[in-house]
DNA sequence: CCTATCATGTAATCCGTTACATGATTAT
DNA sequence: ATAATCATGTAACGGATTACATGATAGG
């Protein structure tokens, strides 16, 4: 079980059945800001998810032949045992600007500004679809609160991200 | 190339020549904290690199047989071209205890609490690691400097982490 | 001297990505 | 009609993790 296996169950038990599209539409655009995958990982995973017997998997016997993936008692079971056994591992935070950044000692200032301006500007979009999703959001609580969350967590990333690559660009700037 | 490739390059490139072993102890306790593997990548990493002519590989011949790396100039030469170009890719931040509380719903608020201390405990001990790293950071300028840069980003990231957890946990508590 | 830990390496498995492909809808 | 985009799926490759394995060194 990879951390994605969990989404997809999640996924499933917070919006119900769904096709691998309808996984990826669930997942675009909301927890896929946090953890995000290609689409093809949506057909395999549930597959995998079947043989466990974690989800049932049902195939139209015609036309498109698409598959609906529902969340099995096991699966629901499973998923549960997860979310509530806290973690201590810590986030990994992949982060190619900070690569270039701890190698930027062979590069100039001017270069290592500029992709300071660069990062900060992606940072800056990024917080500004966050707010607005999370403006958005402010309709439907109960079920999808751990959203808000994430999205406030999100929000409070790019702003110590923008506020670290901006005064960065600022510092190296003549 | 991934970004894995470049982290092996700047690291030769950084302190010289070395083996898998010194790799892995260099990784550690520095870029680690921000991008790590495991260290039979060490081993495989290089060989591509060889393979590439971006690093010379030269065996001892007796003995153990270790292997030691060098960058090349083509190697650095890459490295260098990579560091500057600016990448507007946002970071990916893969964080478990997020996923957790993203699909919370399914847990009661008791248990989402538990998640939180743990969490906010992990951070503060993590945000410790950092500011130690940084104190004694402070004697080498010049060729760290951007360690010292990725410790201050790692700090104000561990400090966002603290204050969301630990709000998290004292709203979820009672 | 023995045991634990450090140091060093290999192999296999599998997830994740990239690339390829094609059937439906919608818009112009 | 035709182009574009949405919807749906498969195949293959390779990097990353896990597991295994053993030679040195130090501590008790």
């Amino acid at each position: 079980m990879t951390p994605t296996s969990y989404v997809v169950l999640g996924c499933l038990a917070l919006a119900g059945p769904a096709t691998p599209y309808g996984l990826k539409q669930t997942v675009a655009g909301s927890i896929g800001y946090f953890w995000s995958f290609p689409h093809s990982q949506l057909y395999s995973e549930p597959e995998r998810l079947a043989r466990a017997g974690l989800v049932t998997e049902q195939r139209e016997d015609r036309g498109r032949r698409r598959r609906t993936y529902a969340i099995t008692d096991a699966g629901l079971a499973a998923l549960k045992a997860w979310v509530v056994t806290p973690t201590d591992e810590l986030p990994q935070i992949r982060d190619i600007g900070m690569l270039k950044l701890y190698f930027g000692s062979i590069a100039d200032g001017e270069q290592l500004a500029e992709l300071a301006r660069v990062r900060t500007d992606a940072h800056r979009r990024r917080r500004e679809l966050y707010s607005e999703a999370a403006a958005g959001h402010d309709s439907g609580p109960g079920i999808r609160a751990g959203e808000a969350l994430a999205l406030r967590f999100g929000i409070a990333f790019e702003d110590a991200s923008i506020a670290f690559w901006g005064s960065l660009a600022k510092g190296l700037n003549d």
